[in-house]
Parts: structure tokens; C-alpha cells; sequence
DNA sequence: ATGGTAGTGCGACTA
């Protein structure tokens, strides 16, 4: 069963990209950030045409997340609990159950940026951080299999960035941010990748400007956190990096894992 | 030190 994450930096914008995608990754369940529309505006027939159970957190112009199983879901979750004031649309979780395997909690998630820090982005983002780990500590309760995974918008380590001396001061790499990403880890997740690739470079990202992508000038910041029961059943993990070389492309590339 | 790119939506913000 493989669940994948893409922030696709505007759904309509890259949707030929997007489809393409699918057709050839065929994930069971992929999460999708950015897609900067209202439910309204985006294009649901084109994912249910392919198989796909479609769920949507919209936003007008900003943020919006999307849940696309080829399986059955219920409990469907939209926003981040812990704050009935947040407006931003970064959280979506549903459960996924296939008839071929056992259920599977899947979160969708796009973690505020930050910057500039410090600053009132930079507080948001922190906060949205301790509401992410405490909803990580109640779905821990359940003892059951489930994957956060997303937009975390954190360099966790040196090995993480091509030029880390170029991200000191970034609310992306700060030592709090590295720190709150950790006290999530430290939980008892597994991060997907690093279990499928334990140093190599993994980037997600590669900024549109100054040739970022051409002098591999990239980050990993999209990750796939696994819950104890998840990590039982990890298989394999990695990333689409071909998919930033694309025409149209979007900044970040998909990010997978595959359990039994 | 600044500005470089992309998306939304048509100015200015976010990333």
C-alpha cells in the first residue's frame, strides 16, 4: 500500500503535471498541500475518473489540502484540532481502509513556513507545531497504524539542506523549529525516509530562483512520519526527484512509502 | 546587499 505526499504549489496550475504523476506513481492514498483553491474550484472529477475517493480542505488563493484514496475512507478530519480560530486550511486525515490490507490513518498536512522569524509567522508556525504534536500524542493512544506526512516545512538536519550555512536564520532551519520537529519524532515516529535512506541526500525542494534546481541546490522538508504499527509494516520509501526537471513543474517533488 | 521565480488575480502577498 503506498501513500504518497506532493505539494503541488496550485492544483489547476499543474493539474496535467499532477495527473501525469498519478497515472505512473498509482498511489493507494496521496496527500496533496498547496493546491490554492476553494473545494469548489477544484477538479475532483478528474481524480474519480481515475479510481479516487476525493476529499478537500480548501482555501481561496493560499494553503488548501487534499485526500485522494483509491479506497474507502471514513472519519474524514478537516483542520488541525486544538484551535477553533485557525483559519489556514493545512489538515486533512482520514481513515483508509483497502480490502487488501489492514487500516491505515492517513494526516495530510502543510506546516506553516515561519518567516520572517522571529515574528508573528514565526509564533503561528511554532504553535501549529504543538498543536501537531499533541494530535500526534492522542492518535499515539490508539496504538493503531497511521502516517503524518507532508509539508513540514523543517530542514531536520545539516545533511538536509545542500548549503546548510545558507539556511542559518531561516524559520525552516532555527534550532526551535529543528527542536519542535524533534519532540514530534521522539514520540516514537519513524521518519520513512530516513529508514529507506539513511544518508543519502533526499531533497523535496529546490526553489524557483537562482537556479536552484539546476545547481541542486535543494532541501528536504517533506516528510512521512510513521506510527509504531505503520513502521511494522514499512516496505520501502523515496522520493520522485525526476518530476522537478518536468515542464511546470512544482517547486517540491513527491515524497512515498510503501507498507504491507 | 539586493534580487532573483512562480501563483493568484490584477496589487501585493506568500513562498
Amino acid at each position: 500500500m503506498k501513500i504518497a505526499s506532493f505539494n503541488v504549489n496550485s492544483i489547476n496550475a499543474r493539474l496535467p503535471r499532477i495527473l501525469e504523476w498519478f497515472e505512473s506513481a498509482k498511489p493507494d492514498v496521496a496527500v496533496l498541500q498547496e493546491i490554492k483553491c476553494v473545494d469548489e474550484k477544484f477538479p475532483a472529477l478528474e481524480f474519480e475518473d481515475r479510481g479516487y475517493n476525493v476529499e478537500v480542505h480548501g482555501q481561496k488563493t493560499y494553503n488548501g489540502v487534499a485526500l485522494l484514496s483509491k479506497h474507502p475512507v471514513e472519519d474524514v478530519v478537516k483542520g488541525l484540532p486544538g484551535d477553533k480560530d485557525d483559519e489556514q486550511a493545512r489538515y486533512i486525515e482520514a481513515l483508509v481502509t483497502p480490502d487488501d490490507a489492514e487500516p491505515v490513518r492517513v494526516g495530510g498536512l502543510y506546516l506553516p513556513n515561519g518567516n520572517p522569524a522571529p515574528g508573528p509567522k514565526y509564533d503561528y508556525k511554532l504553535k501549529w507545531m504543538k498543536r501537531l504534536k499533541k494530535h500526534a500524542q492522542k492518535l499515539l493512544e490508539n496504538e493503531e497504524a497511521f502516517v503524518l506526512t507532508g509539508d513540514y516545512n523543517v530542514i531536520p538536519q545539516e545533511e538536509d539542506a545542500h548549503d546548510p550555512k545558507a539556511w542559518i536564520g531561516d524559520a525552516l532551519f532555527l534550532p526551535e523549529t529543528r527542536a519542535a520537529f524533534r519532540e514530534i519524532v521522539n514520540l516514537g515516529l519513524t521518519d520513512a525516509i530516513r529508514q529507506a535512506h539513511p544518508r543519502a541526500a533526499c531533497f523535496t525542494f529546490w526553489d524557483y530562483q537562482r537556479g536552484a534546481w539546476e545547481k541542486d541546490n535543494g532541501i528536504r522538508i517533506d516528510h512521512l512520519l510513521l506510527s509504531p504499527q505503520a513502521a511494522d509494516r514499512f516496505k520501502d520509501a523515496g522520493i520522485d526527484r525526476k518530476e522537478r526537471g518536468k515542464e511546470k513543474p512544482s517547486d517540491h517533488v513527491p515524497a512515498w512509502v510503501e507498507l504491507s
